[in-house]
RNA sequence: CGGGAUGUAGCGUAGCCCGGUAGCGCGCCUCGUUCGGGACGAGGAGGUCGCUGGUUCGAAUCCAGUCAUCCCGACCA
């Protein structure tokens, strides 16, 4: 490709409005331009960078045997209405005005509706399809560029099999697909073990690449062993020493205290494994709400991810006049001790299991500016359960011991799930097995992101001048730097070289033709766009009949003589790959 | 959805307090000189000051509303 003939609007200075630097790089490199918030539009240079990415997954999913197909973006209410999801996803999905429509946010439904009639023996499994399509979130803070969208390109996969083992099998072939696929597109990327979220289902892995401009906070153990999301990381903690003292508890004024430091400062104690945060939750039900209440010691933080495994998605936090309806007191100064019963529903009492049986605890009494000492969970909260739902902290160590947690952020690119049967009974996507019974197909559900792929590895290779480019995913292998000079000597070594290249060599190359740009101006464009190797020509040295050659990774130049130069070029590639 | 901030030329901004001709840099156009790391000179084009309403003789500037965008916290590829 011509520069000359190229789109490629590229900045010299940063946008204002971005803060992450491949959001900069990829807004100043001229790849993307956004429309509104949340929508970016591709352009020429990022789109031939998304499109790399898509043919390594493209190449990968067929290599697995999968089918791929394009649905629809739309898709009707009732479809979402049969599995219930159009209630949890709520305000994130995107709903046509003037039609019973929604934007799709995700296929599960769609796919299965097409797997449903066709796929009613054992024998048509197992099937992998996927697709790679526009996905609409109406994300209530888009950020970051692409990063997180409200349209998004997403490869969305799904495998049907007709037996539990063939979803295991359907859910390692994935697996070992996302690692090529990350692998080939140059990503530093740990596979974490993570939360299903409104997907459903039981097993799921995420495929994060640890970067500042991530959203999730990923635990990694320092030998590697253990990985997972912080969702549901676990960790081995001493649990709390039972006292067996069996001191009365005992009401205490504690004026203005609010939270567990003013507490402890209030108490003049640093130890807070004895002073029990509590925190009240509400499920929705259709017979009146649920109440939860959940004590993790002071030092500890809820994990909610955690909570809404045990008790669904649909858990959230009290509202203010909840907690004061039935504690009887504000967010503060509630405990497990005494509470009411709301609606004859009692309120469910759940403790981390550092608690477990644990006495001699600090909690609130129910009762603004009252604090109650000695509590023994064991003698007075009856019908208490305990559950690990403490979110887990840097430096801890792994539950075998060995090793020690830490934590560190991460973009999630990929993400795997076995659902099992959940839409297929939803749908009554069923097939007759070998005995002749009806059975719901079994299935898994695996995305990823592309933009977000292509920008998480952005976040990884670049430097002060540039995106430094790598590997499969490089938008073009050579950049062809013409500096036009007093005759036409370069500009017609140029020409031959830019024909080798392209016609006889067959290699992707981005030749920069402009005749009016002073050097400088092209040498910075090069850094920027980041295209892995430079071919320079210009009068200086072709007077002695060289051009030079630049790594841009390495920033390393190297002089050969113009009969070489094409031959030297392939040679590197080859080598940097 | 809560909290914070910002909307002035393609981009980045000054002016706003204290109302009166809209300014600067980059970029763009023309001519000339220059030409290996974002050149120089001369000339030039380009702005409903986000939008609506109010106050005023007069509003980018003051007031009210509204819309949009960005950043920080709860969700996801």
């Amino acid at each position: 490709m011509r520069l000359t003939k190229f789109f490629l609007p590229t900045l010299k200075d940063d946008p204002v409005d971005a803060v992450t630097v491949s959001h900069k790089l990829m807004i100043r490199a001229g790849m993307i331009k956004q429309l509104t918030s949340g929508v970016y539009s591709s352009l020429p240079f990022g789109l031939i960078a998304f499109r790399k990415v898509e043919n390594i997954i493209r190449e990968e999913m067929n290599a697995i045997g999968g089918n791929e197909f394009l649905l629809p973006a739309l898709s009707p209410h009732e479809l979402w209405a049969e599995t219930g999801r159009m209630e949890d996803y709520g305000d994130l999905m995107f709903r046509i005005k003037n039609r019973e429509l929604v934007l799709c946010p995700t296929h599960e439904e769609v796919f299965t509706s097409i797997a449903k009639p066709n796929l009613i023996s054992y024998k048509d499994f197992p099937q992998v399809w996927y697709q790679i399509q526009s996905k609409f979130r109406n994300e209530e803070r888009p950020r970051a560029g692409v990063l997180r969208a409200r349209q998004f390109t997403m490869k969305d996969a799904y495998s049907l099999d007709a037996t539990w083992e063939g979803l295991d099998s359907s859910y390692n072939d994935m697996e070992q697909a996302y690692r090529n696929i990350f692998t080939r597109c140059g990503l530093d990327f740990v596979v974490v073990s993570a939360h299903s979220g409104a997907m459903g289902g039981s097993a799921s892995e995420e495929f994060m690449v640890p970067s500042s401009a991530g959203e999730d906070n990923i635990v990694i153990s320092e030998d590697g062993s253990y990985t997972s999301n912080i969702e549901v990381a676990v960790s081995f903690v001493e649990k709390n020493e039972r006292k067996n003292s069996d001191l009365p508890f005992e009401e205490f004024h504690t004026p203005d205290i609010k939270s567990i430091d003013e507490l402890a400062g209030f108490l003049n104690i640093t130890d807070r494994s004895r002073l029990a945060k509590s925190r009240v939750f509400v499920r929705p039900a259709k017979d009146g709400d649920d109440y939860i209440l959940v004590l993790v010691r002071g030092d500890d933080e809820v994990n909610e991810m955690k909570l809404q495994n045990y008790f669904g998605i649909n858990i959230r936090p009290a509202h203010n006049e909840e907690l004061a309806a039935i504690t009887g007191a504000d967010a503060g100064s509630i405990g497990p001790v005494g509470l009411k019963e709301l609606k004859n529903k009692k309120v469910k009492i759940i403790a981390d299991l550092l608690l477990e049986e644990a006495d001699e605890l600090i909690s609130g009494a129910n009762r603004n500016d009252y604090h109650i000492k000695n509590i023994d969970l064991k003698r007075d909260v009856p019908g208490i359960e305990y559950r690990d739902i403490r979110t887990v902290k840097e430096g801890e160590q792994t539950l075998d011991r060995k090793s020690v947690l830490r934590i560190t952020k991460a973009i999630e690119v990929g993400h795997i799930f076995k659902l099992g049967t959940m839409y297929s009974e939803a749908l009554g996507a069923k097939f007759l097995d070998a005995d002749g019974k009806e059975n719901p197909i079994i299935m898994g559900s695996y995305g990823i992101g592309v933009e977000r792929t292509l920008a998480a590895f952005i976040e990884q290779s670049n430097d002060e001048k540039g995106i430094i480019w790598k590997g499969e995913i490089a938008p073009f292998k050579i950049l062809l730097i013409s500096l036009s000079g007093k005759t036409d000597e370069v500009k017609i070594l140029s020409e031959s070289f830019y024909k080798e290249l392209t016609e006889v060599r067959n290699i992707e190359t981005l030749y920069d033709d402009r005749e009016d740009v002073r050097p400088g101006v092209k040498f910075n464009d090069a850094d920027l766009i980041g295209i892995p190797l430079q071919i320079i020509a210009g009068e200086k040295n072709l007077k002695d009949g060289n051009v030079e050659i630049k790594i841009r990774s390495t920033g390393e130049k190297i002089l050969v003589s113009k009969e070489d130069a094409v031959s030297k070029a392939l040679e590197l590639i080859y080598l940097k790959n």
